[in-house]
DNA sequence: CTGAAAGCGCTTACAG
DNA sequence: CTGAAAGCGCTTACAG
């Protein structure tokens, strides 16, 4: 009968219906799968045909079970709307794709609660291994306590509260955050730049943190006076930067140029010196941070640091595949370098005061 | 000793190791994670502190394996690092992981072949339902193939090719692109425009064709002739849009006005008519489609449809859901409305010629 | 209310 | 080269 050849729609194919149906054993047609050189030439042909015949998908979860191994790596990500985030989520799964892993998706929405709820539903599914990029807040105590010691934990973009930070058990890929916004300002003052803003992000922040020290300290080597009202915190995107930007201009001496925590806020910091009559590039000059896909087609287009997100999800991933080889060797701390780019109309030299 | 209390760091905690910490049989213990009434509420209190205690976690893989059941699902994309999508997949997450599921993330990068390959693998980690944007080109057939008829499948955002669309053995979620750029083109007749271009996106695309069928029926029941250097493809992207934006103009009559693909294309077109003299909003007008967060916000803001991409991945998730609910009921085809947001300053009436 | 036993779909020594 | 048997960590009738 024609139905005796069809499927049965209600029960997937096993390895014991492939054995039945080509009269060997379970453990054969496992071999056979799992390309063992002991399998006979033609018992491998008629196996393969078997298994081409009857449809069969693999089990990899019942696999892993009897292996004790795990082909997943979780990906927990503060804000996958991000494009910055969308962009490094995309390189991670591109690298454990790659590996034969497959990536469990977990978005915390920048609160610390949800993502407790998200890593401890995420550990059931038994990852390999952790990437985390932590809400804003996230006690390392607490990550620890429901991680615990059996998965390896990557961390990107930010440190977790309270980290005693030299010995953390977990490896670590960081941007450059210092590095980057010292060669912005350095940038800006080489152009004769004396009035240097820092605008935006939020002082909590370890990149805003440590952003805001590169400035200083190209401040500091050049000779250069800040003001206090030179900082000012915003949240990190275009409208609220935009909304900010007239506390920049609140008391004497105003700045003539202002390096940006990131990409948006520098983007909504010239959207308000439009607004106020001041002309970016012409008038004053900005810089941002990250080299989003906006950055080159602004107007004007803005001299900003690159960090590459995808090459850095490609990155994290190849960290935490190295960790699952080698348990043992000591947790690390990488950081990832990040690159000026220079668009010049953005960063005109201080107006003739 | 202090080492006793320890848990070895080698092997996780199972059943197994609870049962035997508080001297019940695992089916005991089941029973509790479970919670099932039928247990006395002091076992079930000291096998609590027993799990508290040895820190167990759940192996979900396990429990799925012996009950037959699933708790994951896979999104497929063809580009989360577009913004559009990286919406989708947090509405998805959002609300799959409301009901208890895992997100399976693949990327195809819009080929067709790794499309094959990404569902090839997260079928083999047995999800109980997959969302799938397909890439450009992929074909119906081979799909099916590879997904078989075990694994519930809804389609979002675009039709595979060669479907024999209204019996398709999937749920489809779809935009309502034909009525979007209906309500776009009627809108710029409304306020005078006579001569007005379809700009951008590829005529292969489901979505551009319907895009553009909308658009072709505003502008005949007005009775508006429609010129065929008025259709201009491009890539779905601001720069190639930018690149492109002359073609409009190589012949007599030009177009004083323009109906986009998308945002990205609207936003791409006014900085190329920017470039060549054309001030979008005052001698040109523009509209798109999506209304991503940049279209509030660029000079001018820019009239557009929402799609509202991270409801429309809620939306995905609960029909999914709702179909693992009832697997037997006849596949559906959704549309999801679209918005028209009017923002005045890009759609100018025609200048007095 | 609790336990002994069987089984989910796979893998892996171990015999032969 | 192939098969019988045990077991990964869980759940679920079934007895008691």
């Amino acid at each position: 009968m024609a139905t005796e050849s069809t499927p049965h729609a209600n029960r997937k194919i096993t390895l014991a219906d492939i054995a039945a149906g080509c009269d060997v054993s379970r453990a054969t047609v496992s071999l056979v799968l799992r390309g063992s050189p002991l399998v006979n030439k033609l018992t491998r042909a008629r196996v393969e045909e078997e298994l081409r015949r009857q449809g069969y998908v693999y089990n990899r979860a019942a696999a892993n079970l009897r292996r004790r191994t795990s082909s997943s790596i979780a990906l927990v990500l503060n804000d996958l709307a991000n494009p910055f985030f969308a962009e490094f989520a995309t390189g991670v799964d591109e690298a454990l794709g790659g590996a034969g892993y497959v990536t469990l998706l977990g978005s915390t929405g920048e609160s610390s609660a949800r993502e407790q709820a998200v890593l401890a539903s995420l550990l059931e599914h038994d990852p390999a291994g952790i990437i985390l990029s932590p809400a804003e807040g996230s006690a390392a105590a607490r990550v620890l306590a429901t991680v615990g010691m059996h998965t390896p934990l990557l961390l990107f973009n930010r440190e977790l509260d309270g980290a005693a930070s030299p010995d953390a058990p977990w490896d670590r890929l960081m941007l450059d955050n210092q590095r980057g916004a010292r060669l912005a300002t350095e940038h800006l003052i080489a152009l004769g730049q004396k009035r240097i803003a820092f605008f935006g992000g939020h002082q909590g922040s370890s990149s805003c943190q440590q952003r805001h020290a590169g400035y200083v300290e190209a401040m500091q080597a050049a000779g250069l006076p800040i003001e206090p009202h030179w900082r000012i915190e915003c949240a990190p995107n275009r409208v609220d930067a935009a909304a900010q930007c007239g506390a920049l201009f609140f008391d004497a001496p105003a700045p003539t140029a202002a390096v940006c925590y990131n990409d948006a806020v520098a983007l909504g910091l010239m959207l308000g010196l439009y607004q106020r009559g001041v002309q970016p590039g012409r008038d004053f000059a900005v810089t941002g941070f990250d080299d989003i896909a906006e950055a080159a087609l602004s107007a004007p287009p803005l001299t900003t640091l690159a960090s590459k997100p995808r090459a850095r999800g490609r990155q994290a991933a190849e960290l935490l595949l190295q960790r699952l080889r080698d348990p043992q060797a000591t947790p690390e701390r990488t950081v990832a370098p990040v690159q000026l780019v220079i668009r010049a109309s953005s960063c005109p030299p201080p107006a003739a005061a």
